[in-house]
DNA sequence: CCCGGCATGTAATTTGTTACATGATTGA
DNA sequence: TCAATCATGTAACAAATTACATGCCGGG
């Protein structure tokens, strides 16, 4: 088999946590754990980050001056620091924007298992990749509930942000459907040795 | 947007490289280079590593005893390290092969920058949105042409080995041909605001 | 009264990337 | 002769994960 070319390890620039984060302050003032907030949300469906990574990140980012931060004291409650995007942090993002992004690497370990599956019982990989197949399946229900319900008014009036959000969940319902008809694929040789396809 | 739950940050387990190199190893001894080999080749479709992340695995594997190495004199080119799993390396890929795999998070920034896409003009995003159309072109085009090179003879005839082979190319197809709808619609979208779904 | 959510972080560890280093062989 | 490939690593750094830590509030 030849080698996927493409996809290569060696990748410099990405950072997008950093990019992500400065994207997310556009949309307003935010605390930290906002933040952190809106990446356990709304950016659950195509980006992941710890309160950890989010609260280092601001750090950096305020030293490299491309956010500021006012501490505002509360009653009750510990104080909180809300993030502003600077001129320069707006700049960052821009010219991160402008520059291509590379393709981003692959790593499947149910494939993996599937290689190395010599070593069990075909039960056992069979129940490991029905189980896959019945968490997509929630996924994939989960995606189309949320396009129904979220997005039934005309797409074309929804604010922009909300199309590209729209967009995300769409890139969910086909990546994931296309995983699906795949597992059924696996399913079906391990249960007979045959292929479908 | 409700959250994607599912897809989780915390996830412990995996370390799924030192599992790929064990199931390397069983299809027999092989040095650290042609293990790299491995991974630049066939392994490359749905995971890479560095040859230094699979020399320092290998040190870490051996220190647990789940390989060992034998020094080969070479005439003319440096020493080579040929390595055997273990028993005890076969007990661990069995155990791991047996508990169940989390799903692997996803981080695709293209969508971080169509969010971010208002700082820039429409036409820069869509050259992105593009350029990746074509990446991933030739892409398909190169897992088709593969399935139909190596896999010209009937598919229950391979080695089991090779089945996997082909059910991993046949995984890059179907996921490369929801990502290039996913980019048509975004390049509808973009181009006049309109969506075709 | 305990538990979960709010709100903030530090520290340790693992994993992945980049750069540096050596030295021989083979083919253009 | 120059570059590429074989073959092996070390070192430094960046990024991600896990665990630890604090302290207040409100609800059951």
């Amino acid at each position: 088999m030849q080698p996927c070319a493409y996809i290569g390890h060696g990748h410099k620039d990405s950072m997008a946590l950093r990019e992500t984060i400065l994207t997310v302050l556009t949309r307003g003032k935010m605390t930290g754990y906002e933040i952190t907030k809106h990446f356990d949300e709304v950016l659950s469906y195509f980006w992941q980050a710890s309160h950890q990574q989010v609260y280092r990140e601001l750090g950096r980012l305020a030293e490299d001056g491309c956010v500021t931060h006012k501490e505002v004291v509360q009653s009750g409650k510990p104080n909180k620091k809300v993030y502003t995007i600077t001129k320069r942090g707006r700049e960052e993002l821009q010219s991160w924007v402008r520059e291509p992004t590379p393709l981003a690497p692959q790593r499947y370990d149910l494939l993996v298992k599937l290689l190395a599956g010599t070593c069990v019982e075909n039960e056992v990989l069979l129940d490991e990749i029905r189980r896959h197949k019945m968490v997509t399946d929630e996924i994939r229900d989960n995606c189309r509930v949320m396009q129904d319900a979220c997005f039934s008014t005309p797409l074309e009036s929804l604010s922009k942000h909300d199309q590209i959000l729209y967009l995300a969940l769409r890139r969910g319902v086909l990546i994931i459907e296309a995983q699906q008809e795949w597992l059924q694929e696996v399913i079906d040789y391990l249960e007979d040795g045959r292929f479908k396809k």
